[in-house]
DNA sequence: GTATGATTAAAACGATCGTTTTAATTGGAT
DNA sequence: ATCCAATTAAAACGATCGTTTTAATCATAC
């Protein structure tokens, strides 16, 4: 075998490197985290990185393929439950925000396995500059998006699929920001208990839906100003 | 004089290294942005910027407040204005997103002054794992922040100020998407034509207002799944 | 026990990083 | 014209980066 063998009992050299690898991306970021200060976490050897991964870009992809990988296929599944159970009928849609960021929600609650830390990871990567990653990033999320648009212009009829791609990309956000909420909001006020998890989920799927489901917007071709109506 | 005249009709180093910088920023982030790629592009020494930021990290922070002060003063302008006009009456909260968010939006729909290069660094780095860089957001943000969550609570009565608080979160994660959006949707969706920034405001406004005013989630303290009725 | 392949350890590679130092050049005021 | 401060130019600093090389160690089959 080369590599790879991940059935033992104690975590060997491959996986700490993973595990290092995560949690120092998320405090320091891609870039500010060097190689060193990944084996040194890990306590492994300085070329063990390049000897298990090659380098440090094949090690950013593993990081994120081992997790990516089973949130996408759970997301795919949930989807697949659905349109099963609904059988040709019309999907709510509810039922599809809720398979697509219910289950990285899920994930992100995950406290005990490292969920939680990669999904911090992924929601500030959503953004990130770094070109390769964008890349790696869009081919994993090719088929799942396609088929949850897909979903979703099915279940809006009637709207624009331009105004669902925009706000899909919106709800991308929201959820990216939920996910990181922890850190960022505690920025912004000053004492912020309420982070219970658990009411993360039902808080940010009522926004979500609030805001899929919202009227569509007057676009006034001039600089006029439109006509949102109050609360 | 020591610095900064900045009234002179050729931009002089010190302008010029500030534009370099935040078009690099954008485009690789602030960590893979080099002096050398800096002062290279400004057509600058090398030395040129820390001779009249310091260091790197003050340049970093002299980018950030020559757009931001100028763009949390126009949001507290606004917001003066409308609480002047209700004078003591109650606000709908439309016009405080508005206010905020629009603003914002404003900015970012100007590609002549740079405002549509700036606003799309802000937006990812609100997520910025670097340390010093989050902190000087948040001191930054503070006095805006305060005034505007003050604002929206006085115009959502009932509404538990931790829902108003999170949701202003959502928001902010859906407006950086929504000025990124431009380089994340097409790697989404292949080909993404209505990028149209004249219809994204009213898209984000109707988006935003939405999930603001969306139903309160009914939170289940068990685990069992909460329940959001149909679209 | 010994050979063999997989893994770890230790050291060094060239490149680039942010910063500093020293010198040259500029532009006004006296 | 001359001095002086501001700015620019050029070169080098030590540190750290990702990677590679070479040697030592480990585990296992024979």
């Amino acid at each position: 075998m080369t590599l790879s063998d991940s059935r033992s009992t104690t975590p060997d050299t491959r996986d700490r490197i993973l595990d290092a690898a995560e949690a120092l991306f998320v405090e320091h970021g891609l870039e500010a985290t060097s190689m060193r200060m990944i084996t040194g976490r890990a306590a492994a050897n300085l070329a063990a990185v390049n000897y298990h991964f090659g380098s440090k870009d094949a090690l950013i992809q593993a990081v994120f393929r081992r997790r990516l990988t089973e949130l996408n296929r759970q997301r795919l599944a949930a989807l697949d439950r659905i349109e099963a159970e609904a059988s040709g009928a019309q999907i709510k849609p509810s039922q599809i925000v809720e398979a697509f960021f219910g289950t990285a929600l899920a994930l992100a609650a995950d406290t005990e396995h490292g969920g939680s830390t990669f999904m911090r990871l992924l929601g500030r990567t959503y953004t990130e500059p770094n070109g390769f990653v964008r890349q790696f990033l869009a081919e994993e999320y090719a088929e799942v998006l396609e088929r949850f648009l897909a979903a979703l212009y099915g279940s809006l009829p009637g709207v624009p699929r331009e105004e669902i791609l925009w706000r899909f990309h919106f709800m991308m956000g929201a959820m990216s920001y939920a996910i990181a909420g922890t850190d960022a909001l505690q920025l912004f006020a000053g004492t912020f208990d309420d982070a219970d998890p658990q009411r993360l989920m039902p808080r940010l799927m009522s926004f979500l839906l609030g805001g899929l489901r919202a009227p569509l917007p007057t676009f006034v071709p001039t600089d006029e100003r439109h006509g949102l109506d109050a609360a």
